[in-house]
DNA sequence: ACCTGAACACCGTTCAAGT
DNA sequence: ACCTGAACACCGTTCAAGT
């Protein structure tokens, strides 16, 4: 007894904006095609009309992620570090509200003209503090990796099914001090990733040089 | 009209290793339990004695890769500069040879006895050379995250079905003056590599001291 | 142009049964 | 103890068909 709406109730948009919902609710895993159908309240095959297959469906989640970083606006007097700074930043803070997209992200290296042009923009932006571009490249490439990998190993989240369980984590440690004695304190995120993090900006001044 | 071998045929450790073996040819994704049944000779649902699903076969997959970087010696002059580094490159080394399995590596964080006393170990060894073990732990956590990060955007297998295709990719570069430029030198993964764990290894020491 | 629905060729896993 | 085989409840995708 519903009206039919006679436009179409589908598009690219709101695909990939319901995909990343799912994702975000149930994890990758979560999202299948035959699920999805019925999320969109469409027949499942409807949306391989707008995206060639689960691949593509995930490539353009990661866009969209991407996405939601924005552009950075840099100042005049801007450093090098500061701008790598904050591109790592502004990653963890987004895939922070996405965990679940972090395998994704790192693992599908989407190549569309945005996510390229968003990097040249990036490079560019290096080259203007002082950078030469295959610098700027180089060190882009390892906050990326330090960054997508630390939020890997942050989450946890399995990829594939469920993982071994292992006891309370607290009385497996009885039998290893070392690392006992590491985690007294607590261990703050945070902390640690800023603290790599400006180690690897700060230590790339020290031993490399900064590219001229 | 084969004679049939009275004693198992099937062990954890041949399961293990054949499972490492085939994804190391055809992918994660390539190892379905089905056709892994095959390929070791015996129903399929014969691994089910062994292991309990598949997600223990991926971990024990992992717990097999990590067996193979093997223990750090470290000498009594060894700085806990040495030893990161070292600990590093030997992953990098490893997972090279498993390219296949660094997104479960980076996925798949497995809590068993024995992956937790390698960690102890190493953060043992890295107390001895002056480290607080809360230190360690920070640096270990920070150099694993670059690590595998790097691996993981190096090596881009995708974790899900084929990634969209962009065409050559020399050809796109076109519209990318700043990548283009970055990239014009050809890259040497290893030589960036260094650099980035050079970098985070000497940038700890200047900005967060060494532990005391 | 946009969506449906049946069909195909797969999956992982449970469970009772065989030896 | 160790392995089999049928069965269950799913998958992603193709393709012809509907409107």
């Amino acid at each position: 007894m519903r009206t039919r709406d006679p436009r179409p109730n589908l598009d690219r948009d709101r695909i990939v904006r319901t995909a990343l919902a799912v994702i975000d609710r149930d994890g990758v895993a979560g999202l299948t095609m035959r699920k999805f159908g019925a999320e969109l309240g469409v027949d499942p095959m409807a949306v391989y009309y707008y995206l060639p297959d689960k691949g593509a469906l995930f490539d353009a989640v990661v866009e969209a992620v991407h996405d939601e970083m924005g552009e950075l606006e840099v100042g005049p007097d801007a450093t090098w570090q500061s701008v790598v700074w904050e591109a790592s930043q502004r990653m963890r803070t987004v895939l922070r509200r996405h965990p679940h997209t972090v395998p994704l992200i790192g693992t599908r290296p989407v190549l569309s003209p945005k996510m390229l042009a968003a990097s040249d923009r990036l490079i560019g932006q290096l080259v203007d503090t002082g950078l030469t571009a295959a610098t700027a490249l180089n060190i882009l490439a390892c906050v990326r990796a330090f960054t997508i990998g630390y939020l890997l190993i942050e989450v946890g989240v399995p990829a594939g099914p469920p993982i071994e369980k292992a006891g309370e984590v607290g009385d497996v440690m009885a039998g290893y001090p070392a690392l006992a004695a590491g985690m007294a304190q607590g261990y703050d995120p945070d902390r640690q990733f800023d603290l790599g993090l400006r180690a690897l900006v700060d230590g790339w001044v020290a031993s490399a040089g900064s590219g001229h």
